[in-house]
DNA sequence: CAGTTATATTAGGATAATCGAATATAATTA
DNA sequence: TAATTATATTCGATTATCCTAATATAACTG
């Protein structure tokens, strides 16, 4: 088992793993955005949006650019939006499955 | 923010988020595995490989079908390898990257 | 310089993840 | 049925994550 590897894909992983920096990642892949933007959009405080942009930066999926009094974050690597993708068709498929399951369970009481 | 569709991406996401359960998907890669068979390959108890394999399970990643006394483990959706993929090309990018800065800050001292 | 705006950091408490140890369940075999 | 093998679950302690509140930093504006 090749340990370190694992544990640095778990890391880029875990950076996922919070519904907040998901979100923040989904407006990064539209284009640049500052914190005073994605604060109106995000249901959260500035300082909590802060805290999980360090998560992100800390995990190398973002980085920021100041400009005068902003600053710009952007992704650094465009292919963390496929892994977005892909999680978003894995639950899609997820909620399909379980939605047919539950269907034919009812199905049964006809 | 579509909240409900982030939670269960990260949900997804966190059930990646440890070293030893990317280890597990990448063994269910190559085919069904019981737990005996995980044992050795990865570097844990019994009882904590079971306890991965619930978090693998409650995310829907993983289902295991009694076969005798073992249980075989597989993954139920073969797209969760194109997510590890991505996350090692990310991971490697990264590495590279970060060598070469760390080179081109040595290389001053000549 | 004083005040303001944008962002980051720290501290603290609540919740969740993790792991080892012990125990439970389930199938098999003697 | 007793012992064995394979796996799961529960408990408790430790560590990590998360959020809010408060404070700090940095750039701009008057």
């Amino acid at each position: 088992m090749d340990t370190r590897a694992y544990r640095l894909q778990s890391k880029t992983a875990k950076a996922l793993a919070h519904p907040t920096r998901i979100a923040i990642l989904e407006m990064l892949r539209r284009g640049e955005r500052c914190v005073c933007e994605m604060e109106p959009e995000l249901e959260a405080s500035q300082a909590n949006i802060s805290q999980h942009l360090a998560a992100l930066r800390d995990a190398n999926l973002v980085a920021g650019r100041r400009e005068g009094m902003r600053i710009q974050y952007r992704a650094t690597d465009e292919r963390i939006f496929q892994v977005l993708d892909l999680l978003a068709v894995i639950r899609h498929d997820q909620l399909n499955q379980a939605r047919r399951a539950l269907a034919s369970l009812e199905s049964v009481r006809a």
